[in-house]
DNA sequence: CTCGAATCTTGTCGTTGACAAGTTCGGTTT
DNA sequence: AAACCGAACTTGTCAACGACAAGATTCGAG
């Protein structure tokens, strides 16, 4: 008795005309393609051409270029939210270790990172989009000792943001591996931050 | 006696074969588009209309796309350095005050700050650029203080350097002014260095 | 079983980047 | 002054893309 076939089952070749989930397909695709030839080279239609459907299929789940970026924005939001929050760390480190996560995710995830801060690629208005970047916010905010007697604590927050975003950006830009050669560079980043004035 | 017309005494409409400084009016342009709808926005078709010539003539200057970016790039990294340049100030303070003019220049120059920082748009090949990227790497380095105590000078050049160019970043990616609101961002920029861990 | 909605298809239009080949101009040589 | 050469700019063309419209297929709720 030949079993059921559900899309998953389905030798590649032999295409279902519901891919299964498409969605994933397409973002997986995007973030690959854009980790090794940047955002400029993304294109719906080679897309389209790598999960083997045809042409306007992707903007069944995107509607458009821009809604496939913002997805893959929410995504990282998500993302960067789900490393910092992994494990709780002794407070008086809080900040620094923070700071460390920072960098390792934007290095394990260099497409969502770069289309996160590139406004002008995203639906800024969307609401899901907007919800996943408030949870970020929140999370970066927490890290802040509550009674801190820093006398500006939003300028430490913004320090440490910096710091590790400035870090992050010029490691994915290229512009770091000739100070740190091969160390890992959240290694580096310790160091980093423990030189900053 | 008719004055001889010169490319720049012509009225506007009556334009001659030769633009005058097409090379520069190009630049120009782009330079204000990228400002206003970032570097997805730019067609070298367009720019060609703003200039009132063929859609063909942009390649006479910059071979392609990324040979506009790349020029850009390259024309950032000059102004960068003539920047930090401008005027000695005291050692003390030579890295708070370098870290200040990178910001500074930074929101004055968005256009060309982001795309000095966009390496899939570049030629990174570009002898021009080498040679702009070689200058102001060079004028950064001078920025430590020679016989500095610190055990690790490198280390707090990059810390310097990426924390100037992640406020930098945050500032034109606009997840900065709600910390700073209206204030001017260098000098928030000095309270984020004071208050840097 | 039926029917509506979600998913994917084919078809099309205007725009773009890149290339090829021809035209006009400016300056330099003769 | 005339001839010439290279630089600057032109028109023409092609494949690829984004976006939209309209039709086909499938899923699932009732």
């Amino acid at each position: 008795m030949p079993q059921a076939r559900t899309p998953q089952t389905r030798a590649p070749e032999e295409r279902a005309y519901h891919h299964g989930d498409l969605r994933r397909a397409l973002l997986d695709a995007a973030v690959a393609l854009i980790a090794e030839r940047g955002t400029a080279a993304i294109s719906l239609r080679d897309l389209a051409r790598r999960a083997g459907v045809s042409h306007a299929a992707p903007a069944h789940h995107f509607k458009d270029k821009s809604g496939l970026f913002t997805a893959i924005a929410a995504e990282g939001h998500r993302l960067l939210a789900a490393s910092i929050e992994a494990e709780a760390v002794p407070a008086s480190k809080e900040l620094l270790e923070m700071g460390v996560r920072y960098v390792r995710f934007a290095l394990a995830h260099p497409a969502h990172f770069e289309v996160m801060f590139q406004p002008g690629l995203l639906r800024r208005d969307d609401p899901d989009l907007r919800a996943a970047q408030a949870q970020t916010g929140e999370l970066l905010r927490s890290g802040l000792p509550l009674g801190t007697p820093v006398p500006d604590a939003e300028s430490s927050a913004l320090a440490a943001w910096s710091l590790a975003h400035g870090f992050a950006t010029l490691c994915l830009s290229g512009n770091v591996s000739r100070f740190i050669g091969e160390r890992d560079p959240a290694d580096a980043f310790r160091d980093i931050v423990r030189a900053s004035p």
